[in-house]
RNA sequence: GGCGACGUGGCGGAGUGGCUACGCAGCGGCCUGCAAAGCCGUGUACACCGGUUCGACUCCGGUCGUCGCCUCCA
């Protein structure tokens, strides 16, 4: 295995991967909330932490990849009350649609995809463990967190407790013994159409909360990797963290690792794609426009920190390097690479062992289609496909399911009649008919070919 | 205001104290009846100002600017 050193939000620097466990690793990531469809920004951490997956397999780990669905949350009530069906139902719904968009990312499902409707057990136990541990207090049915029993709080995040923000929110703030409490449990109001049994009163869990149990449910005490949003490290990773410290007395995570955002608009600086901005393209429809593969390239020729512009010439850009790496792929052959390719599968595994730098890889790959391309002889494809693979984009080696209908197929054949008796007048005509139906005519040393059109 | 990330060639985007990233687009050429695909060649790039150094795009300080978080957010 080589080192694999990764960016740890909470010290600021670059981290060896030490798992608790030799030879495993689990990795926790935060999934969405579902009140409405996802958009593409949801789609990064699935992409980053699926192929991240991969790769540690790839090194020799035992991966273990848990990604929550948070399903009962103030949004889902208000959404279902807007819509005026009930909030179980649309979390249902919006849940089974979450795993239809991201199953057409074609990477694959978590291993673990816990809901919080789920984990109300384990939630309540965690949280009668921070009321027992003093962190946590129970008012008229609400609990709240004690922020300031958590020395440590602000850690993640980077925050000094007495400088922080001490707006109030309008939630509670007048049973919160400190501003900067927040809510473990939140005491079933009348618009709300699902609620649980608790010691300290009927009701449903906060947001936060959730992700600990669901986390130690799985993992036990403590993850190698949690990850998400960068938009989630504070406030609510830097209060999993705490609830974890103060109930457990050992850290939530050995890794902290967050994904920049996805930003919209042209010119210098963008604007974050938001569902409260409204500013968000949804996944199911790039999918439908632009394919799997042209958002997946995109993904991958930015590293995964940084913020990612979004948009159809970022697309676009994305499907050119898609389609020149089809087309080198349309000539190789099966079976072991030659030698000159060893140096560069080393130089993709390396780029991605160092802080998964997915464009540095895939430059890697780039120079490797080059030279297979100015290759004489055959070249194997094993190497490719290993890397491809690695980058969620192994559909690039297949050839296209079906070929062109057979009365295209006559018609290719007398365009090449007409060629070869010179009639190019014709022969250029049939070829504007094919693309016209939708494939494109490329004469080669070995005759012409039907492409399918991009 | 506080904290964090960052400012690279037309666009996108890696990286490094001295040596071609890479992709897309453009230009010239080869190949082709013409295309397409491919190949070859081609770009005074590193926000600004100081400092350290034999040498900085790369380190240090400052300035300006962008983005994110500080409220729900992947």
């Amino acid at each position: 295995m080589r080192t694999i050193r990764l960016y740890d939000t909470a010290t600021g620097e670059l981290r060896t991967l030490e798992p608790r466990e030799p030879g495993r690793v689990g990795i926790y990531a935060c999934g969405p909330t579902v009140y409405d469809r996802i958009h593409v920004g949801n789609a990064r951490p699935f992409v980053v932490f699926s192929l991240l997956k991969r790769f540690l397999e790839h090194e020799g780990y035992d991966v273990t990849l848990v990604a929550n669905v948070t399903d009962v949350n103030d949004k889902i009530y208000d959404a279902a009350r807007t819509q005026g069906v009930g909030s179980e139902e649309l979390a249902e719904r919006m849940t089974a649609a979450y795993r239809a968009d991201t199953d057409a990312l074609g990477l694959g499902r978590p291993d673990h995809e816990p809901l919080a409707s789920e984990s109300i057990p384990g939630i309540v136990e965690l949280i009668a463990a921070l009321i027992e541990a003093g962190s946590a207090y129970a008012v008229e049915g609400d609990v709240y967190f004690r922020v300031r029993t958590d020395p440590r709080y602000g850690s993640l995040s980077g925050r000094d407790v007495d400088q922080m923000d001490q707006g109030e929110g309008v939630e509670g703030a007048s049973r919160k013994e400190d501003p900067l409490d927040f809510a473990l449990w939140k005491a079933e109001k009348p618009r709300e159409d699902t609620a649980w049994d608790a010691p300290w009163g009927r009701g449903r869990p906060g947001w936060h909360v959730e992700c600990s149990a669901m986390a130690e449910a799985v993992f036990g005490a403590g993850v190698d990797i949690h990850g998400g949003g960068i938009d989630l490290a504070f406030p609510h990773h830097e209060n999993e963290a705490a609830q974890t410290r103060c109930a457990r007395g050992h850290e939530l995570a050995g890794i902290w690792m967050h994904n920049g955002m996805l930003e919209t608009g042209a010119g210098a600086g963008g604007a974050k794609m938001s569902k409260s901005i409204g500013n968000v393209t949804l996944l199911p429809d790039v999918l439908a426009e632009h394919g799997r593969d042209a958002l997946i390239a995109l993904f991958v020729g930015g590293h995964y920190r940084q913020p990612l512009r979004f948009g159809p010439d970022p697309l676009a850009d994305a499907a050119g390097r898609v389609r020149r790496i089809r087309e080198a792929g349309r000539r190789l052959v099966a079976g072991p690479s030659p030698d000159w390719s060893a140096e560069l599968l080393e130089r993709f595994l390396a780029a991605l062992a160092d802080d998964f730098t997915t464009p540095a890889a895939l430059a890697a790959v780039a120079d490797w289609v080059s030279e297979a391309n100015r290759a004489d002889e055959p070249v194997g494809r094993d190497d490719l496909a290993v890397m491809l693979g690695l980058l969620g984009l192994e559909a690039l080696l297949e050839s296209a399911a079906d070929g062109p209908a057979a009365e295209l197929v006559a018609l290719a054949e007398e365009r090449a009649r007409a060629r070869a008796a010179k009639d190019f007048a014709t022969s250029d005509r049939i070829r504007d008919e094919l693309l016209a139906a939708g494939w494109v005519v490329r004469d080669g040393p070995d005759g012409p070919e039907l492409l399918p059109a991009p």
